[in-house]
DNA sequence: ATCAAGATTACCT
DNA sequence: GGTAATCTTGATA
């Protein structure tokens, strides 16, 4: 069975395939703005913020954001790539070709998400830094708080920061290396957008190779983590 | 075996 | 704007 989303908010939704991903980590980076990440659910009650695979009918539920902020990380020429040393076995999938999901934990708290780029061996990622929700709005109220939200700064923070999108959309230890071409996590295409509309600075939070401006984010998006 | 650092967040003043 | 929390990972012995 397909589990192929049409939300009402996309007019002619399309999965971005394989041939996205292959391709350089800047150009990736710089595209993926604006697109739509969607994650399915299998959902059966919200009470007590657990999510139990379904048995019956309308099971369905998913959720989606449009990506507002982002990282590009070059293993080659960047310090602060988990890459720049070699494989590990934690960041052992970041060396595969582009469409698969690098996920990792830190400061003993939270995950942050990547979309693996490039061609095999290469070590370069897409870190998913903010998104705007979309669909799901109020299973990541839940997923986030433990509850629905209270006011319209607390739907802004939902998923403004690489570890709260993750905890909004319930991505952890159990996504790494999810096939960004298959069903359960993929991308949306959407317009590429126009260069007037993207902001260039340097990437956040970091201490190595702290000069590369290799963060991109939409100008004036309330979602974007910070100016 | 031990240890330091971390692609962050929430909460404090 | 400053900082504690928290634990996994990778490096070194």
């Amino acid at each position: 069975m397909s589990n192929t989303i049409v939300s009402p908010l996309l007019k002619h939704p399309q999965k971005l395939k394989r041939e996205f991903y292959t391709r350089p980590v800047l150009s990736v980076a710089k595209e993926l703005l604006g697109k739509i990440i969607v994650k399915n659910e299998v959902l059966v009650s919200s009470l007590e913020n657990t999510l139990i695979p379904a048995v019956n009918d309308n099971p369905f539920t998913w959720l989606s954001g449009k990506i507002v902020e982002v990282e590009a990380y070059n293993g080659s020429i960047d310090e602060a790539a988990h890459t720049f040393s070699g494989m590990t076995k934690r960041n052992e999938i970041m060396f595969s070709e582009g469409g698969y999901l690098y996920v990792y934990f830190t400061y003993g708290a939270h995950f942050c998400s990547n979309i693996v780029t490039g061609r095999k061996g290469e070590g370069t990622a897409v870190l998913l830094r903010a998104v705007e929700p979309l669909d799901g709005i109020n299973q990541m109220a839940i997923n986030r708080y433990g509850r629905d939200l209270k006011n319209d700064k607390e739907k802004l923070n939902l998923t403004n920061g690489p570890g709260k999108l993750c905890k909004a959309f319930c991505i952890n230890r159990n996504h790494y290396g999810v096939d960004l071409t298959g069903d359960e996590i993929f991308i949306l295409d959407q317009p590429v957008l126009d260069k007037k509309d993207i902001e260039i600075t340097k990437r956040i939070g970091i201490t190595r190779s702290v000069d590369l401006p290799w963060r991109f984010y939409i100008k004036n998006n309330p979602w974007v983590s910070r100016k």
